[in-house]
DNA sequence: GTGAAAGCGCTAACAG
DNA sequence: CTGTTAGCGCTTTCAC
């Protein structure tokens, strides 16, 4: 079994009196404070390699009133985009020192609450949230209740916090833009649909981009080819199809989401169409089988280590308090990866 | 901006004040002790709520010495088994009052040195770990010097822990008998390959299965179609590309990781070949897109649920010590789940 | 049933 | 430069 069952843990006390100093000295030692004698900082590291001790965490955070310690409320991280999300976000936080809370929201309003609730409870550093619910009541109270720095991401949240939005309707306006460079005019748009859609930021952004690209072109928006439909069945696949082989069926595809994105490449194929040459795809959303499928899928693409870079920037600029002043608003715009499925490279 | 910058929080002192009783009593409401008069609880609890009190979870943990929170090392969210492995964990454990740190390993022996030591020092109230290393004997001893309950998910690690083992070898026997039932004979098993391949449990069990398979149907082991290929380049889409289109191709195709699966396809895809009847095709690992892609794709299925389930079991037992004795050892079973793409159904 | 007081392990302020 | 001490917010004896 392990090595020392029930013994308890070792302390600074310890420490200090292996090393025949104070429990101050020993301290200061730790905490690299500047006025230690070499001598005595010699003999406290000896005494803290013998005893493999490690200061008390909870102890620590009681007394500096800090955790080291970010909670992440994200949507789900099952999608990959927030995945990969949380991966950058731990690559910028964890060589500073903090370690990241995760949890899941699950568009579930109760769920929410109950989570920064417990962020609460347990003082964290600073929170990044992305909560599912933009518009419930209770979750905007209890984001604006928090007292602690807070980044929102990639929502709209009156909440006077600072917050990092992605700027969809750029990125979607260019993929539309992009396409009708490319000679298209019937080019439909299939997102993901729940059942507050309207009132999500990505969603809302995303359709107004799209519509964006037509008429800044001089263009009418074909709103018959602006497709809602839930994820998690074969809706969007039927759908798809009926409209690929129907009368004056688009000629180029957005898809957004790697699984509303896999019905649109089925019903392209069970519809015995190619990529590009009968149906361009882009891709809203750059998940790791984009560019290894064939072709490869043009996509628009948030870079993550950017969004981290700047998200880590923000809330340890709060924490550290070296940023000051009212609600900060970061925007960080999604870029559009050329591939074949798009006609163009 | 929020509501009470910087108003020091309120502690349970300003709750008892508040309350007109001691502070003792005001602690004794909040956890719900026996000995106290309904006339002291309401106070107290109206206090509480007056105050939007919150009791601080720092000082709590080092009163109690417990933090009523799991570290979880994974070696990567990004990879989808995982992210919904620690999803499955989350509810799991959330409803016990435990919330999850999460940090990914990523293969990386000093990086997951340095996880188990932020982990040691955070007093976490029990760890899972998947490390990327099972043989480091650094990461070894750091596992095993872990004083709190502690278990080991899918690998061999000889420290003394309790640990969850996924069966991969009974799934993947149980899918090659299947093919060969099918009367498959030359089946690809595809994996991904990294520098420490062979010494992965996964991986090695894997393969054990596959020849396993052959032996006990009296059939000799195609060694020449066990193909280990890097995830992340087109390495795989070319050896299976050749292996399909060569002389005494495979009729079938095990494939293990949505990367390496998407390869697969996009090769039987590129060769012109139709699944299952020109190739039949199962996937080690059940990614959303299995059951949507055309035709379904068959494949071996570990349920999470029931291993977060185990897990927590496990876990929990240890941390409130109803469980005690030597290290467990449980095992899950993957189930092959049957659909088109392998020739059935 | 309730209040007073000790102390979890640590840091920081203060004397020396 | 070092030792002593107070106290972070909480739970839990221990008297009353």
């Amino acid at each position: 079994m392990s090595e020392t069952p029930k013994a308890r843990a070792v302390s600074i006390r310890d420490v200090a009196a292996l090393a025949g100093v104070s429990l101050g000295s020993a301290s200061r030692v730790i905490n690299r404070a500047e006025n230690v004698t070499a001598a005595t900082r010699d003999k406290v590291e000896r005494a803290i390699a013998q005893l493999g001790y490690r200061p008390n965490h909870a102890a620590q955070s009681l007394r500096l009133k800090a955790s080291r310690t970010i909670g992440c409320m994200l949507t789900d991280v099952t999608n990959g985009l927030y995945a990969k999300l949380f991966r950058a976000l731990e690559e910028r936080f964890r060589p500073e020192g903090y370690m990241l809370l995760l949890a899941n929201g699950l568009n579930n309003p109760q769920r929410e609450l109950d989570i920064l609730s417990m962020f609460r409870s347990r003082s964290m550093d600073g929170l990044i949230l992305a909560p599912g619910n933009e518009r419930d009541a209770d979750v905007l109270a209890a984001v604006k209740a928090q007292d602690v720095p807070v980044v929102i991401l990639d929502r709209d949240m009156p909440v006077g916090k600072d917050s990092l939005l992605f700027d969809h309707v750029s990125g979607m306006t260019a993929a539309v833009t992009h396409l009708i460079g490319q000679g298209h005019r019937r080019i439909a748009l299939v997102l993901g649909q729940t059942p507050d859609t309207p009132s999500r930021r990505p969603i809302r952004l995303r359709v107004e981009g799209f519509r964006n690209g037509f008429t800044t072109n001089g263009l009418a928006v074909p709103e018959d080819l602006i497709v809602l439909s839930p994820a998690d069945t074969h809706a969007t696949f039927h759908t798809m199809s009926a409209l690929l082989s129907g009368t004056d069926a688009p000629t180029a595809i957005i898809a957004q989401g790697t699984n509303i994105l896999h019905d649109c490449l089925n019903a392209i194929g069970a519809c015995g169409l190619r990529i590009p040459h009968d149906v361009a795809v882009i891709s809203i959303g750059d998940p790791d089988f984009a560019h290894t499928y064939m072709p490869p899928l043009c996509s628009v693409r948030i870079d993550l280590q950017q969004t981290a870079q700047l998200c880590g920037d923000m809330l340890l600029g709060r924490i550290r308090e070296d940023l000051a002043g009212g609600p900060q608003l970061v925007r960080v715009c999604p870029e559009l990866v050329l591939r074949q499925s798009c006609g163009a490279v």
